[in-house]
DNA sequence: TATTGTTATACTCTATAACTATA
DNA sequence: TATAGTTATAGAGTATAACAATA
């Protein structure tokens, strides 16, 4: 995930010559689909990158700022708000559960249902993970712009706005 | 892909109850990643129901239109050029070499290189590829009005500006 | 020695079907 | 019958290592 070192390592240097902006992608570039892919691969580099010494992904921390701010969720909820089916969410909730950063109670009501929270070790390393977060955070909006940053913020959740689906 | 038919059919109707709205995701909303995702997700689906019937992938739509506009590129230019792998691209250019969309061609002075095209039919096929893409990019230009949707690709293009990386 | 394309492989994400134990 | 969580499984996407042919 850093450092690599295998027999590609030599591409340091910019380029070959003729390369960089020498291909026309065409109406590639007027495109939504093509634009999101090239953008959530740049802040997904930079967040493997601040967040590579704390060994949680993407999903791990959403999941784990969910359950600070709605502690008591039953699974299927959490999974539901994060747009992650309820059946790829089960190893995702092991995962935490075994790293002792969650954990599973059972609901009074319902024998089937499980409740979900934060651990007190779970709540320390989520401290953490957000400061690493807001500094992730602050590199884009320092890219382009606080303003520009908060309005593509906002026009990114009317793109997804009636887009629910997963599950 | 569309239209589902397993046990898990039933969820037609909007939603439970406590369920819209009643997740609070905290300061995910603030996030980029999440952001991306959510608006990815949303085209994603879009692009499946659109290109249902054609059977192409996003990756397979743009390296068709990049060899419409750069003919005879060889392999790993083009790999480059949509930030996929060469490793990766091999597999992806071998299927649109065994449906007839395009070909390799050995390249004179380099015995080594191939270089890519597009077949006769493969441009048959990508010039309805587009018509579909254009309605496609179009409802999204809807959704958020047509100076919007160019604000929101200039944004992107500002976040993943320094950020080429995949091989 | 370096580069082009390739194979093999592995890990994550996503998706469907079907099971269990409850309700 | 329906729901919550689960298992098994398959498909994409992405990643590294290493090889043959050629430069």
């Amino acid at each position: 995930m850093m450092m690599q070192h295998d027999e590609d390592d030599a591409p340091a240097d910019p380029l070959p010559d003729p390369w960089v902006g020498a291909v026309d992608l065409g109406p590639l570039v007027m495109t939504l689909g093509f634009a999101l892919r090239r953008a959530q691969a740049a802040v997904a580099q930079d967040f493997a990158k601040s967040f590579g010494p704390e060994e949680i992904r993407p999903s791990q921390f959403a999941v784990l700022t969910v359950l600070r701010h709605n502690p008591g969720l039953r699974q299927t909820q959490v999974s539901f708000a994060l747009g992650i089916k309820r059946t790829n969410f089960v190893p995702l909730i092991d995962e935490l559960e075994r790293r002792g950063l969650a954990e599973r109670r059972r609901v009074p009501g319902d024998r089937r249902a499980a409740a979900l929270f934060l651990t007190r070790e779970g709540a320390g390393v989520l401290d953490r993970l957000e400061a690493i977060a807001r500094e992730h955070e602050a590199r884009f909006a320092a890219r382009v712009g606080v303003e520009q940053h908060a309005a593509l913020l906002g026009l990114l959740s009317r793109i997804s706005d009636r887009g629910f689906d997963a599950e």
